[in-house]
RNA sequence: ACUGCGGGCUACUCCAUCGCCUUGUCCGCCACUGGCGGACGGGGAGGAACGUCCGGACAACGUAGGGCACCGCACCACCUAACGGGUGGGGCACGAGCAAUCGUGAACAGAAAGUGUCACAGAAAAUUACCGCCCCGAGCAAUCGGGGUAAGGGUGAAAACGUGCGGUAAGAGCGCACGGCGUUCCGCAGCAAUGCGGGGGGCGGAUAAACCUUGUGGGUUGAAAUGCCAUGUACACCGGCGAUGGCACUGGGGGAUUUCGGAUUUCGGAUAUUCGAUUUCGGACGUAUGUUCUCCGAAAUCCCAAAUCCCAAAUCCGAAAUCCUCCAGUGCCGGAGGGCGGCCCGCCCGAGCCGGGGGGUAGGCAGAUAGAGGCCGGUCGUGAGGUCGGUUCGAGAUAAAUGAUGGAGCCCGUCUUGCGUCGGGUUACAGAAUCCGGCUUAUUGGUCCGCAGUGCUU
RNA sequence: GGCUCCGUAGUACAAUGGAUAGUAUGUAGGUUUCCGGAACCUAAGAUACAGGUUCGAUCCCUGUCGGGGCUA
């Protein structure tokens, strides 16, 4: 039953790619945002403004790199986070808003990733930046989101593309 | 009826699905009483949660004393835990009205305690006199000198109570009548502010959101307060200031020498390292296919975000005598520095204090959510509010939880007589961080009340 | 979370409650030069917003808005 849902749910929001996805989607699809997928360390997020890789897909804009391999055994595959900009939305609450639009996004859309991560013990930190400079439909970040997660994959995960030897832990 | 202004109330509802925070019960795993996962339940932002402008609760520290500063408040009474908040009353200003009265507004103590300031203009901005008016003297006269005066002119934001009469050389509250203002005394009303009436004495410009005076209140710092537990480490080092001083008494320790006794081990002796960490290179030992581990040397790099946090203690057989030395306690003198919230006097504590540099840790629990609480009813009060009874309880996070999607109700618009169709909206201001009482500010739609204006009807 | 300070031309700063808010630099125009620079002349340009006290407010008071600093 649970099942029946999920999928029905898909299927109406990607009516694109839910052919695609719905053959090879594991039973239980997993939908949750534990605080383990959290990014909360301080230092991490600034290595990432520093040092980390980044490309954008309007509005967003994901800033990533890889932990070192034996930092968390059996963590979770990605820690993901999100940041809004003062300077373009003054409102606290318009903030507060547009974050939990796009961590939405992010938990709907992150198993795509996490079923091509099976197997390997390689752990990501995520920054994901609201670029725009006004609010937008959640139809709009969603599909962004996907967008953003594909290409993410194929730059840097898939065999095909060579992953740049930037595995480097950040200090 | 419409429009505008001000104020009060309210802050969309239901269903389904996926998630988040918290909590109860049960189950499983790891572990050892905690963590993770799962199942079924309960709860999950506001009227302003904003601002942080006041007042409290609570907590830590302080609580010999005196003086000087500092900050707030200011008609009266009451409400309250308290307030700079609120309620009621008084006077004042403005508006309406013939008036009675009504509405609105405000930081409404003192300018007759003192000091300061009042640009420009004007004679003068607070014991002032330019023109003028009058008197006296000089002079033929124009005019000049001395004196009186403040009615008239002019300047200015503001000019020394107003009008009339008397009075005078000319004038002037100099006197009188009427009026105005503020002060004081008496009577009446009122708890009081104050009002009304009468009497005395008076006419002294503004500014206290200038200094100030009077009255009154304020201990300081804030949950990053505070208490407990866990983790971890290195008094390596450098600079500055100051004690370890003297006397007396008591107690204890150590060392040397001599003597005596006991136990254990035993062939005898020697050497190395120094703030730490990481990386690279070289070497040594053991082991080894290799990896890994230990030690040594060299080179390079790193070495705090920060504090009033922590970096500590003990240890080498016994007894007696003599000598030396050290430590602790008590009393007196000396003493860097510290405390009494900013300063001074005065009082108290006192052996370490200050700066630089380095290392470690930064996790958890309590504080922390049942309270001056909400709702209903009775009762007292004009009212703010008090009191009694019943009932009810409902966020507690810590890089920080409320979101997304669909449907229905509901609202607006188009078409339509209507049923209905289609399109749109379902919001504004805004997000708890210890809690509470106020204030200020922001705000969609609906609704109610007051005031003003316009139109229509009677 | 708490405390505290500030807001003046485009920029950096002045101005005791008193006339038309000043200085430097920048901007614009002109003179000079073959052209540019430098120099000289001229002009425009501001008291965060709202209300109050006062004859009069950049200044004093209150409230909003914005910005900075301190505090583990």
């Amino acid at each position: 039953m649970n099942l029946a849902v999920g999928i029905w749910l898909l299927a109406f929001l990607l009516p694109l790619r839910s052919a695609k996805i719905s053959p090879t989607s594991p039973p239980m699809a997993d939908f949750t945002f534990k605080k383990a997928e959290r990014l909360k360390s301080l230092k991490v997020i600034g290595g990432l403004f520093k040092g980390g890789q980044s490309f954008g897909v309007y509005p967003l804009r994901l800033f990533w790199s890889e932990h070192p391999p034996e930092a968390e055994p059996g963590g979770a595959p990605v820690q993901f986070t999100v940041s809004v900009a003062k300077k373009n939305f003054k409102s606290a609450v318009a903030r507060n808003r547009i974050k939990r639009k796009v961590r939405e996004a992010w938990r709907l859309n992150k198993h795509r990733l996490y079923r091509k991560l099976e197997g390997t013990e390689r752990q990501f930190a995520f920054l994901v930046l609201f670029v725009a400079k006004e609010d937008l439909p959640m139809a709009q970040i969603e599909k962004a989101m996907q967008t953003m997660v594909h290409l993410f994959f194929k730059k840097n995960i898939s065999p095909a593309a060579n992953p740049p030897g930037d595995g480097q832990p950040l200090s």
